[in-house]
DNA sequence: CGACGGATTGAAGCACCTCAACGGGAGTGG
DNA sequence: CCACTCCCGTTGAGGTGCTTCAATCCGTCG
């Protein structure tokens, strides 16, 4: 997402966004001070805890969300119950791209999370008032849908290990813990990873046991691991 | 995309763009005849016959481009030669949504096509210029993420026999040729179908053989079929 | 008519799935 | 503090849906 970042106003300190961490990252990050003060005061700041829906597919499409923390997934379920998460939203990225009346994704907490909420009317009035605004939420859509389509070449064309690790290298993009170190954070569950992928939690397990004997990478708890191998993780993700 | 036409101001006998067949559906569609004309020439019509490659992935993104006639794949090729078709463009489509200075995609024509070609500095002058062209564009972009969406439910999810249905009921909303008749063009070959559902032409090919013989559709010749079951298709589609 | 490319059909293989058992960390209660 | 349980993840063995390899068909074009 910093390739869509703009030069971000300073905000004074009493501003109910000054201490946002991802305000460069959002779509509001366009928005001088008094702008984005009123734009802020249109909703609620909401929380979520793993598991919770957000917004449930076919609900009407009442409102928008820019997440500031956590993580959410974005996940749709055949009849028979077979799910595909399309894709997981990370801080400063935002809910609500459509211009259908209803959502077509459920949108569920993975982690933890935190959303500025918008009332769909008043953020679409925001949008039309505010140019670079509308620019920006844009460049988020064409950057999404780069991403969508990058996802329909791993899941048509990809084999299990290649897909395991383009998601390895994709997470060592969005989470890398502290910078300096190599640890990477993995958020979600294999469960959750598997219905990203494409594939069956057990396929997922074993593949991240391949890589980890072919010390490629290596786990650092369930929850994390370290590339040990980029070059090579690199070359079995592309195949 | 005809969820997001608006309404479409007439032109004079005289206007280049009086014959467009697809100027409903196109982002021009929302320009006024004086804006219209001079968007118009800020680039030419250009033609590609089967086989030509309109933009190259990894080509710098100097124009961009609105589909008048014909049709085009959206694909990429892995380092051993799999390819992954992303999509289809059908008239009136736009091709060029993307923020980034070079193509993710290779975009081929499928069937002899025509498009009008803009450069795509003069391009953003204009978008910049007509709110309701960036308006119209970002409804477009929002459209295609959904669809791209919808693809990687069906690559993660479906089985072959639902990809195939799934695939044929799209084309008839598409490509139904004439109003009135129940015949649906199949403008791409086999190998096309194949690399935009994730699965080999054989595969393919079996499937739609399966259908023939359950009497859900019938060939009306290699590039054309009709729905017998529509009933039975639509759940085949859904698993 | 003969050759070519796209499509179909058949037979065998393999990558991933299914089913099943096991392991280990976190939370709970005694 | 330990035993128990639960849930998630891992590992193993066997099955299957799609692929691979190969042969044939068919419409088109020279």
């Amino acid at each position: 997402m910093a390739s869509v970042a703009a030069k971000i106003p300073e905000l004074e300190p009493d501003h109910p966004c000054f201490s946002c961490a991802v305000r460069e990252l959002a779509v509001c990050g366009v928005l001088e001070s008094a702008a984005l003060r009123a734009f802020k005061a249109t909703g609620p700041t909401v929380h979520y805890e793993p598991g919770d829906t957000v917004v449930f597919e076919a609900d009407n499409a009442a409102n928008v969300y820019s997440l500031t923390s956590g993580l959410l997934r974005l996940s749709k379920l055949l009849p028979d119950g077979r799910r595909q998460i399309a894709g997981f939203l990370f801080p400063g990225d935002f809910l609500g791209i459509t211009m259908e009346e209803e959502h077509a994704f459920t949108a569920e907490a993975v982690a933890p999370s935190t959303l500025c909420k918008f009332p769909r009317v008043r953020f679409d009035e925001y949008v039309a008032a505010h140019p670079q605004l509308e620019r920006r939420l844009y460049a988020v859509a064409a950057h999404e849908l780069a991403a969508a389509r990058q996802q329909l070449v791993l899941l048509g064309r990809k084999t299990a290990t290649e897909r395991v690790a383009s998601f390895l290298l994709m997470l060592s993009g969005r989470c890398s813990a502290g910078l300096g170190t190599t640890e990477v954070d993995l958020p979600m569950s294999r469960i959750d990873m598997a219905d990203y992928l494409g594939l069956r939690i057990e396929t997922v397990s074993r593949e991240i046991s391949g890589l980890k004997a072919a010390r490629v990478i290596q786990l650092t708890g369930r929850q994390s691991f370290r590339i040990v191998d980029r070059a090579r993780l690199d070359q079995l993700a592309e195949g």
